[in-house]
RNA sequence: GCGGAUGUGGUGAAAUUGGUAGACACGCUAGACUUAGGAUCUAGUGCCGCGAGGCGUGGGGGUUCGACUCCCUCCAUCCGCACCA
């Protein structure tokens, strides 16, 4: 079950009992990749937060890993890790995780009991609950003490579940006047505190900055931090009690699920031993089994297959667990390459033609997930040799998320003549709170009560209308609220609360485009998402705008056509102003294209219509242009008017791409705005020919120039040819 | 707390290299037309003002002839991570 599935230790569904068991996994070992995939982040095109992400997920931290004899138990060490080797001399304790493997061991008599109390409690906690618990310190002596491989002197040794057991050793060296956690801890439970920073107080709380200075630290004494760091895995190597180290926040990644649908391992057992398919008998698929259940004793739906239904199996028993969703898409584009091939997933030279993914368009939601398995994975393939990159996509957008728009219910818990009942609630007459005088007119007795219990329950959008709820379709609609009881408004309705969220069956916020694409077609709607805004934005889901869109189409679709529907084409040479707006057009779109614009591509080709309307343009060269133009954006109507201007057969997938010329767009004259101090005052048309000079000299003599020199002269006049003139007052 | 992003009309937004802020579209206002079509056409529409004009890109400051754009600072919203030694 996952995380999320488990409300207060009862499944969410049918309020189950959940319990933690322990189970064998197949997981694969990233970790081992952590370092390259840190540094691969440089040489790929994706937005500085999915790459921060990763990097924040890989966690990499430098430091040295210290090894720390046990007093009375000979040749038995604590290894820690620290990025802070310089402040070694400032260890006043030490902490375990509570699950640390020596626990047991090294507790004295005396402490066995509360340790044995205070190890029950912590693994009572998920790590979760821990997480959510930062605050409460808690912790508990162990009795034993280990030997500071300076100083020789003894340090106590806790146990303490801010220390995880996931994380590097389990273990830390405690050093209160440089980390915050080990000065809480310390303060708490009245731990010597040792200031072995030079004019740093560190009584109010621990000083974790790298800039002071070190004292109080024999061979480290008068060394800044950064070279005492240095120096100190120096000695801690030449000692021989450790070495420098970097250790990876990053885990290995489970890489087994107990359910049906995924690809089944190659894989069988003898025994408890597994061991790998030989080549010759894959694919392994799928068995058929009557339910897609776990078993009775727990375990996968596969294992309700006999030995009969696998395709192939051996030994005592097929693998259990099947992949998870990114084994296949770790890598299926390399597939894509050569999908039909039988002997190999992808041949050499395809891959070799083909590379990594030039542009992947996806969601930054995978950033720690697929996108990091992915690239994962390619270094694998890389080095086994198969494929000749280590990064599986070049170039990376994060396409934003078009968002729902939720309804909500309000489902007010009370208690009456001690039975548990609910009510629902319309949005104002909660927010204003007159919901209790009508509560008691409906349960008119002295002993009801309520809390102020009001659960916001999401309704199925298609049950609402403008806010307000369709009460007899939302009694309809799911069988546990037939009977449900309204607190409506003064005017009967009952009134919703609404959030935009993620768009997801679980919120019943849902809106499919089925809809709109029979009432406007799917070229409509394929434009208008693009008009919506930048690729990158998410937003909400709204049609208002819609028909601008459609009638852009309409409009274009008219440029062909009489009033009577017929279709209409000049074959005359186009005028200068109609080359001039295809040119225009052409350049804009296609710069629009190469920076992934689609919502000013659509607008620029709005502005061409519009031109052409205007110039009354039917000509046939012009418009066949701009059919291929817009074919990418609006592929049926331009297939379509393609046929219309006498393509057939064919297809306009086989047109070339118009080419812009600048010729057209040349200009005898520019409309220069003229500024004075920086403010827009007028245009004067110049022609483009006239040097700065001329341009000055033209706009201080126009008569509009007069009135804001007010017959002073101007200290300065700034002329951009081509641009603007700003005169300075 | 750390990291990332965003902030512009009534709305979605544009301004690509520091050079006319609000393109394009929705909505709205007024009008025309009519075969009444989710039509079309004309004019208007950032705010204040009768006007001249003033103000205006989250707030404050700065650089510049000129700032949505660059720098400093603060605020708000969203996303990710968060006892990682």
């Amino acid at each position: 079950m996952a995380n999320d599935e488990v409300v207060n230790g009862v499944s969410e569904r049918g309020g189950h009992p959940v319990e933690q068991k322990l189970m064998r996994q197949w997981s694969m070992r990233i970790k081992a990749y952590a370092e390259r995939l840190l540094t691969g982040l440089d040489k790929v095109d994706w937005t500085d937060s999915i790459k921060d992400q990763q990097r924040n997920w890989i966690g990499r931290s430098q430091g040295a890993s210290v090894h720390f004899k046990v007093d009375g138990f000979e040749g038995k060490t604590i290894e820690v890790f620290t990025t802070r080797p310089d402040t070694i001399y400032g260890v006043s304790f030490m902490v375990l995780a509570p699950e640390h493997p020596y626990v047991d061991e090294i507790t004295t008599n005396e402490y066995r009991v509360a340790v044995e109390q205070y190890k029950k409690e912590a693994s009572l906690k998920s790590e979760r609950d821990r997480q959510a618990d930062v605050k409460n310190i808690s912790g508990q002596f162990t009795g034993a003490y280990a030997i500071h491989p300076f100083s020789g002197e003894k340090v106590p040794v806790w146990i303490g579940d801010y220390v995880l057991a996931s994380y590097g050793t389990g273990a830390v060296m405690a050093v209160p006047c440089g980390d915050q956690r080990d000065w809480d801890f310390a303060k708490h439970f009245n731990i010597e505190i040792r200031n072995i920073f030079k004019d740093i107080d560190i009584s109010e709380a621990a000083y974790a900055e790298k800039d002071a200075v070190i004292t109080g630290s024999d061979f480290l004494n008068d060394l800044p931090a950064k070279e005492a760091i240095k120096r100190a895995i120096e000695e801690i190597e030449k000692r021989g009690i450790g070495k420098g180290k970097v250790q990876y926040r990053l885990r290995d990644a489970v890489f087994s699920r107990q359910r049906y649908w995924g690809e089944p391992f190659p894989v069988y057992y003898k025994g408890e031993t597994p061991y790998l398919v030989d080549d010759a008998h894959l694919p392994i698929t799928l068995p058929e089994i009557d339910k897609y259940l776990p078993t009775e004793d727990g375990e996968p739906p596969l294992a309700r297959a006999d030995k009969a239904s696998w395709n192939y199996s051996q030994g005592d028993r097929m693998e259990y667990n099947t992949m998870p969703g990114w084994a296949g898409s770790s890598w299926y584009f390399l597939r894509y390459m050569d999908p039909h091939n039988e002997n190999e997933f992808v041949a050499k030279d395809k891959v070799e033609y083909w590379q990594n993914v030039d542009l992947y368009i996806g969601g930054s939601e995978h950033a720690t997930g697929h996108l990091l398995y992915a690239r994962f994975w390619t270094k694998f393939l890389f080095d086994m040799g198969y494929i000749p990159f280590d990064e599986p996509f070049q170039k990376m957008i994060n396409q934003g998320m078009i968002l729902g728009r939720s309804s909500f219910v309000f489902r007010l818990k009370f208690s009456y003549k001690g039975e548990e009942k609910f009510i629902f609630v319309s949005k104002n007459r909660m927010d204003n709170k007159s919901f209790a005088s009508e509560l008691s007119k409906l349960y008119p007795d002295s002993s009801l009560e309520y809390v102020l219990d009001f659960t916001p329950i999401h309704a199925d959008i298609s049950l609402v209308d403008n806010d307000v709820l369709d009460i007899e379709a939302f009694k309809k609609w799911r069988p546990d609220f037939a009977d449900a009881e309204f607190i409506l408004e003064d005017n009967g309705t009952y009134v919703c609360g609404h959030e935009v969220e993620k768009m997801s069956k679980s919120k019943y916020n849902v809106q499919t485009p089925d809809e709109l694409v029979e009432k406007f077609g799917a070229d409509t709607l394929r434009m208008y998402e693009m008009f919506l805004g930048p690729l990158e934005q998410s937003k909400p889901w709204d049609t208002k705008g819609i028909n601008g869109v459609h009638n852009f189409l309409r409009k274009f679709w008219r440029l062909f056509h009489d009033k009577d529907g017929n279709v209409s084409l000049s074959n005359e040479a186009p005028t200068k102003d109609n080359l001039k707006t295809l040119h225009k057009t052409i350049k804009k779109v296609e710069d629009d294209l190469d920076r992934f614009s689609f919502n000013t591509g659509v607008s620029n080709f709005m502005i061409c219509v519009n031109e052409l309307t205007d110039q009354k343009c039917n000509n046939r060269e012009i418009l066949e242009q701009l059919t291929i133009l817009l074919s990418p954006y609006a592929p049926h109507i331009a297939e379509e008017l393609w046929v219309k201007l006498g393509h057939q057969p064919g297809t306009i997938l086989q047109a070339s791409f118009p080419t812009f010329n600048a010729e057209y767009l040349v200009e005898a004259a520019h409309a220069y705005p003229v500024s004075f101090n920086g403010k827009m005052r007028f245009k004067l048309e110049l022609p483009t020919s006239f040097s700065k000079e001329e341009v000055e000299k033209a706009v201080l003599a126009d008569a509009q120039s007069q009135k804001w020199l007010e017959g002073g002269q101007p200290k300065k006049v700034i002329v951009v040819p081509g641009k603007i003139v700003n005169v300075v007052l």
